[in-house]
RNA sequence: CGGGGUGUAGUAUAUCGGUAGUAUCUAUGUUUUGGGAACAUAAGGGCCGGGUUCGAUUCCCGGCACCCCGACCA
């Protein structure tokens, strides 16, 4: 893509209402706009490393069975009073409105209901199941205090995958691969090395469930690592008698500040009862269907991953999810350098390796750098008098501090191996 | 929801009970081009409503919005 076509501009000064350092950095290079408190639209350059993360958790969750459906926003009443989720004293953070009509509707703010709903038309027999259909989809909570930039925000953008089993045993199994999956998410997009699996409160029908927590000072919670086997306690269950339950030592927790970026829920047959979801078994016998749920919150961790890693200049995306993989700019008018440029930017493009180019020819070499870091594209290419007179093109790193000159064919070759 | 704070140009800010200033951004021109260039010219502003006052952006009241702390948070 052409900067010169990309209409988000790099802000010099950051908002004097944003506190957060993800929603400071991330407006300031223009990848979100605040629309009001907690409520955010991407913007291209932020839509593109949300479809990144997706695709990443797509892959994921398909690989251990996931199915990807998507549910309305808009939900029916009668739904969610089958399992007493309807009501404002039950929770309080819904979004309601009504039809023209004056029926009640809701904004969807999570997925069980919405799922159990229609489950309950597919699954009849033993033979149906086990099944983990998913979707990702915009979530509506009504906070009583949106913070932090995108991480706590009253719009949002998640997947949540429902697992289905015929009983505890085959549940166990996929819960399981689950928290694989979730640890190669967190692997992929960069953010693995601070993330932990969390033992968190687990509700009525386990003792447990499992976060995934990474440590940043901008985190809400805060959790009890031990860093020998990488295992965390939430506070909210931390005492002894659980560390002795976990084989965990007191003495070995180092407390940290961390931000939940995934969850993982054994339900039991808390929404299969309500719902009166069962299955026939071999012998023509009735049973309750075991669900679990699986979520992660998008933006939230787009932000963990801003709050993670960057620096004084700016965002350092990971190759995994950077809006482009080259950042490509051409220095002063020259009409050669120009020229050499746009050939570069075209033999990049038609390997689909992924280019921002900075065709502007009205703006300083010192601001290009500026904006290049700011906005932490993890290749930057610099075409100039020098990088051409010194022999081809210079290339850096978004982490590094100095570059090197490569001729165009190295510069290809690198930039291919690394896809 | 309880407590505290703040609303001035697209953005960031200053001053003042009496013509609202600066930077940045934008437009035009000239000179620049390896770390947010220089000069010139131009355009652009007091959240909403009420009160006090000769006069309110400033003081007071109400509303709304935003931020922070806490509570809440599958």
């Amino acid at each position: 893509m052409r900067q010169s076509q990309l209409f988000t501009k790099t802000k010099k000064e950051s908002p004097a209402d944003e506190v957060s350092l993800n929603a400071e950095l991330l407006i300031r290079a223009g990848f979100i706009n605040k629309e009001m408190a907690g409520v955010y639209s991407y913007l291209p350059l932020g839509l593109r490393v949300i479809k990144k993360i997706e695709n990443i958790i797509r892959e994921e969750m398909n690989a251990i069975g996931g199915i990807e459906m998507k549910t309305s926003i808009i939900q029916s009443k009668e739904v969610w009073e089958k399992s007493g989720r309807w009501s404002d004293d039950v929770v309080d953070n819904w979004f309601k409105t009504k039809l023209k009509n004056g029926t009640e509707v809701g904004l969807s703010f999570t997925n069980e209901e919405a799922y159990s709903n229609i489950l309950k038309q597919y699954i009849s027999s033993y033979k149906d199941l086990p099944i983990y259909p998913y979707d990702f989809k915009d979530i509506f909570r009504n906070e009583t205090r949106s913070k932090s930039g995108i991480l706590r925000g009253r719009e949002f953008y998640w997947k949540a995958l429902y697992s289905f089993s015929k009983n505890a045993e085959e549940h166990n199994v996929f819960y399981e691969k689950s928290k694989e999956a979730y640890k190669n998410i967190f692997n992929k997009v960069g953010i693995g090395h601070l993330t932990y699996l969390t033992f968190a409160s687990g509700g009525t029908f386990s003792k447990f469930s499992h976060e995934f927590q990474t440590i940043t000072s901008a985190g809400e919670d805060t959790i009890y690592v031990d860093p020998n086997n990488g295992i965390a306690v939430n506070k909210e269950v931390y005492n002894d008698e659980v560390l002795e339950s976990l084989g965990l030592k007191k003495e070995d927790m180092v407390e940290n500040k961390a931000i939940e970026v995934g969850n993982i829920f054994s339900l039991g047959t808390k929404f299969s009862t309500p719902f009166d979801l069962k299955y026939k078994d071999e012998k023509g016998e009735d049973n309750l269907v075991v669900m679990g749920c699986y979520g992660i919150g998008l933006g939230r961790l787009m932000g963990t991953i801003v709050e993670t890693l960057s620096d004084d200049k700016g965002i350092i995306w990971p190759e995994s999810i950077a809006p482009f993989k080259v950042h490509l700019l051409s220095l002063g008018d020259d009409e050669n350098v120009k020229n050499r440029a746009e050939e570069l930017y075209n033999s990049l493009t038609a390997k689909g390796i992924e280019v921002l180019f900075d065709d502007r020819t009205d703006i300083s070499a010192g601001e290009k750098f500026a904006d290049s870091d700011l906005i932490g594209v993890p290749y930057r290419v610099v075409v100039s008098k020098r990088s051409l007179a010194d022999g081809g093109f210079e290339i850096k790193k978004r982490v590094e501090s100095n570059g090197k000159i490569i001729t165009i064919d190295e510069l290809v070759n690198l930039l291919e191996a690394k896809r």
